[in-house]
DNA sequence: TGTGGCGGGACGTTTTGTGTCCAACCAAAC
DNA sequence: GTTTGGTTGGACACAAAACGTCCCGCCACA
């Protein structure tokens, strides 16, 4: 059953929104035995006019009858409420589970796929999908959007498209290289998400442990310095969720500072922040690009990661609290859920 | 899952017809390989704009790639088609069950309704309704509609909706009365069928077993005559189906006439008419009202009935051949055609 | 005999869908 | 090279559907 929900969530998207509006009209004639037009739509919250499109198909469906008192259901129309039930159950667990992370960690919007990323590459896939409908839809006209690097990040520039040019918009990377392979890095999918939405990017190149003096003096560069300017006054911003330890090996750390990471109890990166449990920052990466206080000032922080492995990780990083929205995979959303 | 896709026939007709043609389109692709636009509209018979939007839709859902040689399913949109050769068969059997009767008795539309009405009151509910659709979407301003009596006539009857007023339209019994309760003949239908569609009506009070003098005299009234010259030039004619042997008995005919008919090979009723496995009408009903060279004339007849034990009797009948719809149920129309 | 809530009709406005063309592009055939 | 026949994707005007809103007649109940 599962199954071909799955597949008509991928033919039909809005079949679910459409179903559980029917179902909830059904439901609530089902527990109040009669009622109007008006009474219901009110309770429903939702307008007279559309509620009533709806009401003229469940009649058309031989599930309600209208009577000059109000509306019941049929026979038929009761019987289908009460084969729906479970199936309802199950149909919009997800939803629930959307909602109960939304509001565990106080955020403005959750997306859950279906499925474990760390088993399947199809669901990293359709979390990457997730993610650039998501970036899709926050994004407004004239918008700068920084983007962060990782595996993850490189899925969602691969299946993000654009319904039309967006000439006016910037990609940019979040931060300077931080030693990944080419593919993962931020300067690559900021250049990936701009062709693909017909916009415009920059890219950041500067090389990784510099030294203070050095860092100085690349950020006299006028050309550096205005793409810099440009990622802390990006409205957007988008980026994955790391484990610390794993990002800390990948980014090839020195010996010293990973043990120094694991003393202060980091367990999760992102952004170049690493984060210990309860949200807190416990070391920063030394690179050009986004700091802390231009994550406070973006008005859409994005995340998304995915996978039962990073699930603690997912919820350290909330904790630290700047993050609007957040897209997942189901197996990561009960493991967040459990670290809270 | 069988039950799950019965839900959603009922709570999201529209939805499902989407899904059809959207699993056509991709199923189409994944048959083609490689295909453009404007081919794929000409195979599938749709216009190019309604099958962009859908593709545009697939696409998005990343179900297919688009290059400039044309359109090919992704990874994730073959194994899409794959998944769902079962879910289809489940979901359109009946659509293709309705095109086997329809080719094999020559008629122009059938429906069939999901279950068997010999074994629930809601399949027979359903069946009703179907057939106030079929009636429904056959009307036009000012068609005169004659319907015949019996219980399946009477479920559609008290199923009728009208989306508007019919002023202009007349419901008229297809012949006098035929020895039945009240509720079940076809005046009281016709009345019925034209209150709810604000139809006009006429009523045709003919007693059974009229003497042949009787039978001309009561001829020469004009308001019989009147209606009964309404009747023959029906446009549209509805009948039920029924079983020779049930329907003499109910009608109370002689002892000797029912063992002629048995003689006959009388198997099936219908308006009237009583008919052998071939089709062949081998008994009438002396009433005033439809005459067979009526039905012929008529442009439109539609039967309806549904049950396993009447499959036979139907096949019966759509092999008299004037039929143009028939509307009945999984069951029936799976005896149906073994009877051919 | 009022009165409040009911379904359903009506209508103007907005939004969406649709038919139709066309530009730009590409690959294969010529 | 160049033509040809195919492709996608943009554009736009028009039709159709959806929607918000208001109102009417009806009925049950007070």
């Amino acid at each position: 059953m599962r199954k071909i929900i799955d597949i008509q969530k991928k033919l039909l998207p809005d079949l679910l929104k459409v179903m559980e509006t029917r179902y909830d009209i059904l439901h609530r004639i089902y527990l109040e035995g009669t009622i109007g037009r008006r009474t219901l739509a009110a309770s429903l919250e939702m307008t007279e006019r559309v509620l009533r499109s709806e009401l003229e198909l469940l009649k058309s469906q031989g599930l309600l009858d209208t009577a000059s008192t109000g509306m019941t259901l049929t026979a038929g129309g009761r019987q289908l409420v009460e084969e729906m039930e479970p199936i309802v159950k199950e149909l919009f667990g997800l939803s629930d589970l959307e909602d109960e992370v939304r509001e565990a960690f106080g955020l403005k919007r959750v997306v859950v796929v279906p499925g474990d990323s760390d088993e399947s590459a199809l669901v990293k896939a359709e979390l990457g999908r997730a993610g650039s409908r998501v970036l899709r839809e926050s994004l407004s006209p004239g918008d700068v959007v920084a983007v962060m690097g990782g595996s993850t990040m490189a899925h969602m520039a691969k299946q993000f498209s654009a319904p039309s040019q967006m000439k006016d918009n910037w990609f940019v990377p979040a931060r300077g290289g931080l030693g990944e392979s080419v593919d993962y890095q931020a300067n690559t999918i900021a250049s990936e998400l701009a062709k693909r939405a017909g916009a415009r990017y920059r890219m950041l190149h500067v090389p990784d442990h510099l030294s203070e003096e050095a860092y100085q003096t690349i950020m006299q560069e006028p050309n550096v310095r205005e793409v810099v300017d440009m990622i802390r006054g990006a409205r957007i911003v988008v980026h994955g969720i790391g484990d610390a330890v794993t990002m800390a090996r990948r980014r090839k750390l020195k010996d010293e500072t990973r043990d120094e990471l694991v003393k202060d109890g980091a367990l999760a990166e992102a952004f170049g922040y690493y984060f210990d449990r309860h949200g807190k920052v416990v070391h920063r990466m030394a690179t050009a690009g986004l700091r802390l206080e231009d994550i406070e000032a973006a008005e859409v922080v994005i995340g998304i990661a995915g996978g039962k492995s990073k699930g603690e990780a997912i919820a350290s990083v909330m904790r630290f609290g700047h993050d609007d929205v957040l897209v997942t995979d189901e197996a990561a959303a009960r493991e967040a859920l459990e670290h809270i």
